[in-house]
DNA sequence: AAAAGCTTTCCGCCATCGTCGGACGCTGAA
DNA sequence: TTCAGCGTCCGACGATGGCGGAAAGCTTTT
C-alpha cells in the first residue's frame, strides 16, 4: 500500500472500539492485553475517544457510546432499500411468526440491515448491522447468484469461503452450482449453514438488470421450517414481498 | 489536557466521519476544503477508513458505511432502558398517533435513543442517536429536573444554554425555576423550544432514588396538542407509560 | 484536438506527535 | 502494613502522520 495510509493510529482506535463492542466493555489492561499493546497506549486512545464522546466511561470501564447511533442510523437510511422494504419485512415476520430479514452486500460481506421479529421468533445472536460471509446465509447466495461471475470471484478471492458450521460451503466450483441453481430456482435456502437449527428461505431484490440489490429472508428452527410449509408456503410469502419492494424500487 | 491525548490523528478522522455524516457524502477536495486541511491528508484519512471498511466508495464519494449500525445497535441495547421502554414507545406512539420518543442523557447532552410514529405523525428532522442540549426538550427538563442540583450545574458549566429558536430557555436562573415547576407537576412541557410548531410532553423515568435515567414524551404540531389534550390526556397517558416502565425496570 | 481546470492520487521529506517504558498513586485483599 | 493489580501520568525517542508538490485522470471549453 502506497504512501501513509493506512493510519496506525486510527487503525488502532477502531480495533479498540471493535473490542469494546465485542466484550461488551472493559478496563484499560484488559484491552491492552487483548491487543497485546503498552497500556499507555491504549489509554491514550481510550482517553482520546472519550474525550470525543465515542466512548463512554462507566467506572474504570469503557464502552461504546451512543455517537454511533447517529452514524450507523445515516448509514442505513441512506439505502433507499431500506426505507421500503421495511414495512414488507414488518409484515413478513407478522405473517410467518419467524424473523424476518433484509441484507444488502458491502465490502463483499453480507450486512443484516434490518430484522424484524414475528411473534414466535426464536432467540437469535443475529443483531442489526452484523457482518457474515455472503454464502454462509440464503440470503447472501440470492445476492450472489444474481451479480455477474466477476463480481462473485472477486469477493471471493477477496475474504475466501471460510467454514462456518460443517454443512457451510467451502468449494468454490460447489458454490458456483448451488448459485446455478438458486438462480434458476428464483429463491435460496439455508439449511443450518450458519446457525445449527435454523434454516432460512431468501429471496433476492434485483434492480431492472436483475442486478441483486439485496435480499430478504424468513428464517426459523428447524422444526417448524419442514413440508410444505418449506418447500412452498413461505418461498412464495418471500416472492411476493420481494416484488413488492422491487416495483416500488423502480417507482420513486 | 496532559500527556499526549488527544491524539489528533483520531480526532481528524472523526471530524471527517461526522462531516461525511451530514454532507450525506462528499469527495476529497469537498472535505478538505470545510475542513481546511490538505487534499493529501484528507484523502490519507479517507483512503485508511475505507480500507478498514468504516466508509464506503461510490465512484469518488465517500459515505459513512453500515459498519457503524452494529456499533450502535450495540450502544443501544446495552441500555436496559431501551429494551423495556420499547413496546411502551411504540404503543404511546400508537395510541396517540403521534411521534413518541425515548431519550436518555450521556455526556451531558440529550440523545433519542429510539423513537416511533405513530399514524398521524408529522415529518421530523430528529432522528435516532440525534444530540440535543437538553433543556431544548421536554425530555431533556424532565431529566435536568430530576437530577441533584450539582449534577445540573456541572452540565450547564460544560455546554452551556445556546439558544435554538426564539423561545428556548437561554438564563440559568429561569431554568432552574422552570426544573422546579417540572418536578413539582412531574412531567414537563416544550412548547416550541427546539422545533417551530411542534409541542411536546415528556414524563421522567426514574429510579428507585428518584434519580431520571431517562425520559419519555409524545410530540406533535400545535394545531393538534391544545386544550384538554395538552394539559391532561396526554400527559395521563405518558405517565401511565414512564410508571410501567420504572416498575418493570426494577424487577429485572 | 489541444488545452485548461477540475478532480483524485501519488511521492517523499521533515517536524511532529504517537508510542511505550517506567514511575506514581489509588484501592482492596491478605 | 504490605502487596498486587489497576488506572494514570510523564518524558524521551524515532517512527509516522502531515503536507507541499507533482502526476495522472476526467470533463469541459475554445
Amino acid at each position: 500500500m502506497a504512501g501513509t495510509a493506512p493510519i496506525k493510529a486510527v487503525k488502532v482506535s477502531f480495533e479498540l472500539i471493535e473490542l469494546l463492542r465485542e466484550l461488551d466493555g472493559a478496563g484499560v489492561s484488559e484491552v491492552a492485553q487483548r491487543l497485546d499493546k503498552p497500556t499507555s497506549t491504549v489509554h491514550d486512545h481510550l482517553r482520546t475517544l472519550e474525550q470525543e464522546e465515542y466512548l463512554i466511561k462507566e467506572g474504570d470501564t469503557y464502552h461504546v457510546s451512543t455517537r454511533f447511533l447517529e452514524l450507523g442510523d445515516q448509514a442505513r437510511s441512506r439505502k433507499k432499500v431500506f426505507k421500503i422494504a421495511r414495512p414488507e419485512i414488518n409484515q413478513l415476520a407478522q405473517t410467518s411468526g419467524e424473523h424476518a430479514n433484509l441484507m444488502i452486500e458491502e465490502h463483499g460481506m453480507g450486512v443484516f440491515l434490518y430484522r424484524s421479529r414475528g411473534p414466535d421468533a426464536v432467540q437469535l445472536d443475529t443483531h442489526a448491522g452484523m457482518r457474515v460471509p455472503l454464502q454462509t446465509t440464503a440470503l447472501g447466495k440470492t445476492i450472489m447468484a444474481n451479480r455477474p461471475r466477476d463480481e462473485v470471484e472477486a469477493i471471493l478471492d477477496r475474504h475466501g469461503l471460510p467454514p462456518v458450521t460443517d454443512s457451510t460451503i467451502t468449494d468454490r466450483d460447489e458454490l458456483f452450482d448451488v448459485l446455478e441453481e438458486v438462480r434458476a430456482r428464483g429463491y435460496a435456502y439455508d439449511d443450518e449453514e450458519r446457525v445449527k437449527g435454523m434454516r432460512c428461505v431468501a429471496a433476492p431484490i434485483t434492480d431492472e438488470n436483475g442486478y441483486a440489490i439485496a435480499a430478504l429472508s424468513v428464517s426459523g428452527p428447524k422444526s417448524r421450517m419442514r413440508e410444505q410449509r418449506f418447500t412452498e408456503e413461505v418461498p412464495e410469502q418471500i416472492l411476493r414481498s420481494a416484488n413488492v419492494v422491487e416495483v416500488n424500487l423502480t417507482y420513486s
